[in-house]
DNA sequence: GTCTATAACCTGATAGAC
DNA sequence: GTCTATCAGGTTATAGAC
């Protein structure tokens, strides 16, 4: 597959094969990727990729490091910021991430999946980490509903926000719809669960 | 990995193969779990799995059959039933996929990664396409709201319900959660989800 | 830096003895 | 039915010419 060089102008060999190890890697994730593919998809040869990147491990090393940065790294200083109130933090990160997520709709299960492989490499991803130990998010959650694990709320944000797309591939197909009136559907999302969110927290059980 | 066999007794060796191979494809996908593996988890050779399913490609998608039942059986006719409540359907399937996805963390992973692999296998799963299409779920929701397209509530109860375990291999190593706190906090989910459901459902963007 | 050719290895599958 | 040994094919990685 994908025998057609994709990349002809302007970028470096590198630069070539970095953007196609970015396309094949995540339709396929590493064991299923082939070097192959993505020396054609690049448009260069085999032995080029090996010159550049000592291993398919070692490329796919640079990627991941990329992608996690991608799904991780806009995150921490929404969360951390301590001059946002509760309100605005959760629309502002419900509205960049279904953002980033629209032009990258195949990053989540693509992380998760690797994630699974090798659970070891991601131990201790800073950026969440500290949403989970330092944030002012978790610090307003635990002032605002102190009876609730604050975990279940950030499970659930990212939960409403981040499962229709690893969903996708299953609910397109089944529920009919084509790339556009899905996209309709997440941008509709941005207005929707934040404020859901909002009725969720203030909702006591016994109220 | 796995070199010691793990079945030893009372299951027919076709039995033990198919044990092996659960463990083995749910923990690696189809793409990186090798025949080898399968076969010294089962406890047996390497032929012999080719004796009893004729190919990795055979067996996998026996698994995968089951794996399919398992994720996707269960919810139909809770969905389809039209002597219940709205409120009392989304009890029900919270509370037993609940139930079903601790007794299997990581069949959601799972399901999902193989199917953006493999999409056209999975063109109509028919308890989907039933619920989305026939459902007294859906009919319900459209009385309910019907300037919200249903789809949106249906994607965010599963998200709810089932991103928990698809996080899980990132979320423990993070929030230094054992098996055991995992579990107690999916347990405390299968009355929060519903009670959010709920409120979700009553509130109107202008209430 | 880029290519062709090939080495070295791995994996699924089979042949054939028991 | 179960095993050992091996084949056939594909994949990563490297050698060496240009």
């Amino acid at each position: 597959m994908g025998k057609s060089p994709a990349f002809e102008k302007e970028l470096s060999t590198e630069e070539k094969i970095k953007a196609a190890a970015r396309i094949v890697f995540a339709k396929k994730g590493f064991a299923a990727a082939r070097t192959r593919d993505i020396a054609d998809t690049a448009g260069i040869n085999l032995a080029l990729l090996n010159y550049y990147f000592r291993s398919k491990q070692k490329l796919f090393d640079g990627i991941m490091r990329e992608k996690l940065q991608e799904f991780f790294g806009k995150v921490a200083p929404i969360m951390i910021d301590t001059t946002t109130t509760l309100e605005t933090k959760i629309e502002t990160f419900v509205a960049h991430y279904t953002d980033m997520l629209i032009k990258n709709p195949e990053l989540p299960l693509f992380v998760m999946s690797e994630i699974r492989t090798h659970p070891q490499h991601f131990a201790q991803i800073s950026p969440i980490h500290q949403i989970l130990n330092e944030s002012s998010f978790v610090a307003q959650l635990k002032e605002k509903r102190p009876e609730v694990h604050p975990l279940h709320f950030l499970m659930s944000m990212l939960g409403l926000t981040v499962f229709p797309f690893i969903a996708m591939p299953m609910m397109k197909s089944i529920a009919s719809l084509d790339d556009e009136a899905y996209t309709r559907m997440m941008e509709e999302r941005k207005k929707l669960i934040p404020l859901w969110m909002h009725t969720i927290l203030d909702k006591k059980p016994n109220t």
